[in-house]
DNA sequence: GCCAACGTTGGC
DNA sequence: GCCAACGTTGGC
């Protein structure tokens, strides 16, 4: 059972759309090798997840879901009308994966980027380092309690 | 809107 | 395989 951390902006998907649908795919297309890999050969069905508001005015942890299913071909990359379709992708062979997610609850507040940084107990999250891009992170046991311990 | 930092592409 | 040019992420 491990912890995540999935980035996503407000304009693409929320964790208010997804307590509305309950349990939906993961909205927010994964175009990065190093990402997509974490979610074909570590993600687990159970695992938990901070979903986490990039790219906004409040940035920070807004609410937690649940993997709810193993990785599958992301549909959005044969879209060729969708922002994310890839034309190198094929269904025989495709590139890009999801994974379903399921609504667990909304934090009561947003735990911001800013006090996660102030917080010395949770140095060395890949999240703050320096230069990361990744919009998918594991999150070790230690800084997952002391995060929601923020609440 | 700016820009640092990184990833990807493609010519050679 | 190198690397310059370009694209993207995402905080500020």
């Amino acid at each position: 059972m491990a912890y995540w951390l999935m980035k996503s902006e407000p304009d693409v998907y929320t964790i208010d759309e997804l307590e509305e649908s309950g349990r939906d795919i993961w909205r927010k297309p994964i175009r990065n090798y190093q990402v997509r890999n974490m979610l074909r050969d570590d993600m687990k069905v159970g695992d938990e997840i901070f979903f986490y508001r990039s790219n906004c005015k409040e940035i920070g942890i807004s609410g937690i879901a649940k993997v709810a299913s193993g990785p599958y071909p992301d549909p959005t990359q044969f879209d060729n009308k969708s922002h994310y379709f890839d034309e190198k992708s094929s269904k025989d062979n495709p590139r890009w994966i999801s994974v379903d997610v399921e609504f667990v609850r909304k934090l009561s507040r947003t735990i911001t980027l800013a006090e996660i940084r102030a917080e010395k107990s949770l140095e060395g999250m890949i999240l703050t380092r320096k230069g990361n891009r990744l919009s998918v992170t594991p999150v070790n046991e230690k800084h997952w309690h002391k995060i929601l311990s923020l609440e």
